[in-house]
DNA sequence: GAAGATTGACACTTCAATCTTA
DNA sequence: TAAGATTGAAGTGTCAATCTTC
């Protein structure tokens, strides 16, 4: 880890970043953190599947309503609110709206608009699911570090956070 | 690694982990953490997709080829080295072949079975694709961390490894 | 024309069912 | 019956096109 290495034709002194690649090293340890970070999605969305029959999206939405003001939002403050494109949050409630979680209703104020408004069935769901999914995340991710190395992936996050 | 831990019962005082649910700092850092996995990936993919027209399962498979003796692969053991179901190996394929990046042919030693064969078209948009990603991987990744927080990273992919 | 939202097409992923050969 | 592999259905996500209203 010293010594630069490469296939590429690195250097180890002046600047190269234009041809530099990635040392074997630093490749495996890219791909131990993509596919441990991926590891824990699925295993929280399964659990969460299983425990609760929600999907990780259903539960951000509904984390979102049951957070706003009259358990309800305009569709876009509510695209807004978990971080989704318009289109994929509509494909969403798409697929919610049957099952009863929300519903759909036109906008007062802006006929253009829509209002999601959460359901009573969506607001139990929520409530019998955010136990056993903070629990999930203590005994997965928290539980698993020292205070030392969740102090480092804060650290290291806000670090990968910067670029691009 | 100073001080001890934890899963599974080790504590510090008398043990409430079937009760305790993660702090607010310790989710803000959970979901910082699972964000910025998910942003990389897409970014990576994003670049892989824009400049040499590969997904990255498209990508894996292509590397997992191109490394195989023959450069061709009996299915299961395509889906074995990358990881993956036979079912979304199937799936893919079926996409792929088309694209004349892969041809599936008979096995001759088994009637089952069948082979996945790198095509020349393959190999080139391989060749193509490796310089790009994996400078994408140094710039996004390697180059945002000090060696330190590489390190780091290492330590936490594989504590948060052995759970589950 | 621009903003709010939906829709359609297509890529991806998982699960269960199926088909063929061992 | 079990193993190798494919298929179909359904959920998920992105992009571009569309429709309505501002």
């Amino acid at each position: 880890m010293i010594d630069a290495s490469i296939k590429g034709g690195g250097a180890v002194a002046r600047d190269t970043s234009r041809r530099r690649l990635p040392t074997r090293e630093e490749l495996r340890v890219w791909r131990e953190f993509i596919e441990t970070a991926e590891a824990l999605r699925g295993e929280l969305a399964a659990r969460l599947q299983d425990e609760c029959g929600l999907s990780p999206a259903d539960y951000v939405v509904l984390l979102a309503l049951s957070e706003a003001e009259g358990r309800r939002l305009r569709s876009s403050e509510l695209a807004a609110a978990v971080g989704w494109q318009r289109s994929r949050l509509s494909h969403h409630l798409a697929r919610m709206e049957p099952r009863g979680l929300i519903r759909r209703e036109d906008c007062a104020t802006d006929n253009r608009g829509a209002e999601v408004v959460l359901t009573g069935g969506g607001a139990d769901a929520f409530r019998r699911a955010t136990v056993p999914h903070l629990s999930a995340v203590r005994e997965l991710f928290v539980d698993a570090l020292t205070p030392r190395q969740l102090a480092a992936v804060a650290d290291i996050t806000a670090a990968l956070r910067t670029v691009r």
